[in-house]
DNA sequence: CGTCACGTTGACTAATTTCAATAACGGTGG
DNA sequence: CCACCGTTATTGAAATTAGTCAACGTGACG
């Protein structure tokens, strides 16, 4: 919450958070079909949501970490419909929809904060749209690392370096490939020197050699 | 705006739409870069919306009918992020989003309702990724039918008939797919007796059989 | 110290794109 | 009202990309 709010906002706003949870790694914050109550802050850890169907199919839609909200999914039909789940041992701070909805009409900058929020949801699912509908393998993968490390920056980390908190395969569902794509083109910049792979340890040598290979562009 | 709300607040309701605007076919409702002042419900004729980067890469994002709200893209940096361009001559209400901030803020059954269009617009978004992430493109093209088909439906026309507002190309697009892979696609169908096509005239003969290939699901 | 999940790599296959040629509309203006 | 042009759609063949199947490493963890 930057802006402008007044102390007695404040105090207010503070009354938003009833419970942090801890989660631990590989289970789930909420799954789908449960009873949407609350929307999630990230204190710690790491996330990912996935959708999935009756028949089986699969995919990541998010890779989530502190500061992300969680849970928007659930407003609709309060009932949510994917799920999310701790890639690593985390800890969310509860913030049940009801009080958001009750202080948003109170305090006006929450109200747009809000709004900003699922708006900036809706804008990043578009550059995935745009991932998934128009670019190749090396693309997405280059595109990916990109944007985590930009993530992982503005939280004060490293630029060149990174640690995947997911498998392969999650990478893969998330870039609509196969984990076996998602390892040769691993493999196939490392044989190139724009990154060092070992394991889920990853470190940047060219980044302009990345984003050149976002943005050779052929788009289909 | 179904709910329980007071005559008073319907007669308040009524202050939201400002202005209705003609959309030409072809031409932008608003742009990418445009300042973002408002939301439009589409009252007659068909929108597409896309993204586009700065090398040339394009994605359509949605295709847009009767009753449904664009502009959400805009609220989270005040300038819209995508292209909404009419695929047919349309008229649209133009909501102007500091009076919806305004009145939501009063009208709680308004504030719950703009909250569920944006939490719809991302389920949405999810389905789209799941289909561009794990279906080939014979469950892409089914699945595409068959939401246009439902969606017209609830607008009360034909179950079982429909006329493409958009070009192979823009379809192509939205599905990740080239062009001639969703024409031969339609042809592969038409042979299989699951639809008749007349460029952009489509009956569908069965259903059924467009949903199980839809499921068949063999997800990546 | 062994087991199991995860990751890599290779060979082969299948799906989709690309390039190219042709066909069929539909809107526009004579 | 008809003819023409440009856009849109279809279809084929070749090329390419990514997927599938399979074997083998390797590390983390109990």
């Amino acid at each position: 919450m930057p802006v402008d709010v007044t102390a007695a906002d404040m105090e207010r706003l503070d009354t938003l958070v009833t419970t942090r949870r801890r989660i631990r790694r590989g289970t789930p914050l909420y799954s789908r079909g449960d009873r949407f109550t609350a929307l999630y802050a990230i204190r710690s850890g790491f996330f990912k949501t996935r959708v999935t169907t009756n028949d089986g199919r699969e995919q990541v839609t998010g890779f989530q970490m502190a500061g992300e909200i969680m849970g928007l999914d659930g407003i609709v039909s309060d009932l949510h419909t994917c799920d999310a789940l701790a890639l690593e041992d985390a800890e969310v701070c509860e913030m049940p929809y009801e009080r958001i909805e009750d202080l948003s009409r109170e305090v006006p900058a929450l109200q747009t904060h809000v709004h900003k929020i699922m708006s900036r949801e809706i804008v990043r699912e578009h550059g995935v749209m745009l991932l998934l509908g128009s670019m190749r393998a090396e693309e997405r993968v280059a595109s990916f690392l990109l944007n985590l490390l930009q993530r992982l920056h503005a939280r004060g980390f490293s630029e060149a370096e990174l640690v995947l908190r997911m498998t392969r395969e999650e990478i893969g569902s998330y870039l609509g490939l196969t984990l076996e794509t998602v390892s040769r083109t691993f493999s196939r910049f490392a044989e190139e020197r724009l990154i060092e792979v070992r394991h889920r340890h990853v470190r940047i040598l060219d980044g302009r050699g990345l984003e050149a290979i976002v943005a050779s562009a052929n788009g289909r």
